[in-house]
DNA sequence: GCTTGAAGCTGTAGTTGCTACAGGGTTTAT
DNA sequence: ATAAACCCTGTAGCAACTACAGCTTCAAGC
């Protein structure tokens, strides 16, 4: 929280790259990126030519930090930027995109808790001996002793 | 010669890299990233300088990719196979690199079902105006605003 | 005004685990 | 002999940063 007294004109264009990405919890490097693919707008330069934020892009970068966090691609972020920026669009885009995120995640969800189960299920069985008889080997060598059965051609993007 | 009699023989080291990347389920291009990695070891050529390979290999590959499937990192898979290279070895090594990746498993499903909760709560608050109202976007742009609290730097690699 | 240490600059390369070419050569069946 | 299918190497690309190297600038203390 900005607790200003004053400051505001005075530190308003007065933020250094360190401190922006600290206060939005990045580095420097990431906002340096941001610029980059053009998710940040060029900053405004001092006459020795570092860059110089304002408040604006403080928030600017905890946008997209936190929907970075939230799992959303560089992409989707990009889209909410672009509707975030023009308040009197209506929303459903906005919508559609959380909605297919959300889709996305509890698909990610299902296969990852049937990935922990079938892990659990493993290491419950490996009785300790040797690896000879490790049935965590063995099952990792014999796709039949899996349990369940669904997409055996590869899990797919389970992170 | 080639009398049809033994086609083990024949036939086992006759496997080209796409039958071979077919069996396993993935593609010959993965192969070959295998290889020059060193999850495989240098296949065996033919004249023309094709490799070939036998079913010992066709194992070996349904090995790494099933451990990949189960998310396995490249470096957890090529510790698994050194394991299971030499089944006189006692497995607890096996038994730890498989339980340290279930609580890892066990980390991104709590997250991502924290990640979904919240996702539910952003969709079903919009009401579908403006963007202007639009809650995501809110959501989005003031972290206060989310639920849970925990890791408010970033929730890390959530995925 | 000068010095010093922290912070910042650009550009490039690395990360993970593949995938996708381009531009050739080989094998196999007919 | 020829055509189709397969395979080769080497390089570049993907996401989303991160990590340098080798330099310059800034801000604060004296």
């Amino acid at each position: 929280m900005t607790s200003s007294i004053d400051t505001s004109r005075v530190l308003d264009r007065n933020i250094g790259i360190g401190e922006l990405a600290r206060r939005a919890g990045c580095q420097p490097e990431t906002v340096r990126y941001y610029e980059r693919i053009g998710l940040l707008q060029n900053a405004s330069r001092t006459e020795g030519g570092q860059r110089r934020y304002d408040e604006r892009a403080v928030r600017r970068l905890a946008f997209i930090r936190h929907a970075r966090d939230f799992g959303f691609s560089v992409e989707a972020v990009r889209e909410l930027l672009k509707m975030a920026d023009h308040p009197q669009m209506p929303c459903h885009e906005v919508d559609a995109i959380a909605k297919h995120h959300l889709e996305e995640v509890e698909l990610r969800l299902q296969r990852l808790s049937a990935l922990r189960d079938e892990l659990r299920r493993m290491v419950s069985q490996c009785a300790g001996g040797k690896v000879e008889s490790c049935r965590i080997i063995e099952v990792l060598g014999d796709h039949r002793l899996c349990q369940h059965e669904a997409e055996h051609g590869g899990a797919g993007d389970l992170r």
